[in-house]
DNA sequence: AAGCTACTGAAACAGTCGTGTCAGCGAGGG
DNA sequence: CCCTCGCTGACACGACTGTTTCAGTAGCTT
């Protein structure tokens, strides 16, 4: 009875066991669905239906609801992660006038994009959600995305500012406006105000130094 | 049969019709239970055990699990708004100099002090919630939120930067410094990083003008 | 052909949910 | 005394929850 892939925390190998195509192919489907229906009130049969599956495979695919709503956490991370890294490459070797004004302004303008507001919500629920509920499948969301944005601020700091404190406090300014600005445009669908504001910062960050 | 209190929606009159001592003491109650176990899995039958009653007699006072759920964002709510009133009553009238910048400060003050964190959670999650479903009892929770503080912001900033878009934008980049800091100090309980950014933050709205 | 692996359908389990029903309590006023 | 008003206990209803049991089926390997 092989019962149970549900993607263990590394079994000594370095790549996880293979996550099948049939697994791949419902998460993808059931994270379209929690894109759109969000993950406070997800259950298995609803879900199931909707991406022509049942509960029966999603419970030998993913263990239990937990596993399912980790695969899809991670899953949503992963987003967030590729577009980290696509802002990673950014700094070109050697380069040291990075300010984080034009991070600032480049983030935004992809958090502000309309397609991404449904991963955006989704973003929101967990890191709230993980703040409420710090043990279970949500556990450690929100610090691991407050970590993931803070490693990227501080990759695109000038290096002489990119320690002690006053630049820790830089980054978290930087990220602090993005996400303030991002739970308005989540509430009020009002993008010119702010993106007004988040050029506003990044002017103020150009000007006082 | 009197059945249902279930303070409607002004009937023409403009105060509620009476909350009933019973209803504010089962409340008030309620609203402990919910800043320690948040909203998203309250169910009915645990939080009247934990404050003494029984789903019967909350369900009597408060019409159904909406009915609750609303009258508890209403209160977390007064929470808030107390604050807010308490802010806006500090610029005296005649006098022009309240920069946003004192004022961000002095609001993160409040933010920041540990014994506002389970209400600041509870207000995260209804904030999110309200994001993702926006009918039923959380309809208009986040929107409402940023209209009090913008609104309040507006008050406290000098009367000719106050109108026009960059007004605006002042207030929002107030406001969004402020809850991504929040949000940042929710998850990570860094509070000298956070207090720094904030810090940073209303430098920076001194210097440049 | 046999066997193993990956996956699936149908049905049932025990539990919890919000809500409704029917009755009854104590207190205050006529 | 009785009758209404605000509140309450006990219980059951139907719907839904995550999960399990048992029984498969299709494909690949030996």
């Amino acid at each position: 009875m092989p019962e149970e892939p549900t993607t263990p925390t590394d079994p000594a190998s370095s790549t996880a066991p293979a996550p099948s195509a049939r697994h791949t192919e419902l998460l993808e489907a059931a994270y379209g669905y929690a894109l759109e229906h969000g993950l406070a009130d997800l259950s298995l049969r609803p879900l199931a239906t909707a991406i022509g599956s049942s509960p029966r495979v999603l419970m030998f695919l993913f263990g239990n609801k937990d596993g399912l709503v980790r695969a899809l956490l991670a899953r949503a991370r992963r987003d967030e992660l590729a577009f980290l890294d696509r802002l990673g490459e950014h700094p070109g070797p050697g380069e040291d006038d990075h300010r984080l004004a034009d991070t600032v302004e480049h983030v935004w303008s992809w958090l502000a994009a309309a397609e991404h507001r449904p991963l955006l919500r989704l973003w929101a629920e967990a890191y709230a959600r993980s703040l409420v509920e710090p043990d279970g499948a949500w556990a450690g969301f929100a610090r691991a995305t407050v970590d993931d944005w803070l490693a990227v601020l501080a990759s695109h700091q000038p290096a002489r500012e990119r320690d002690g404190a006053a630049g820790a406090a830089d980054r978290t300014v930087a990220l602090a406006v993005l996400r303030g600005a991002l739970l308005d445009l989540l509430a009020t669908d009002d993008q010119v105000r702010t993106t007004d504001a988040v050029r506003r910062q990044a002017a103020l960050l150009r000007g006082g130094l």
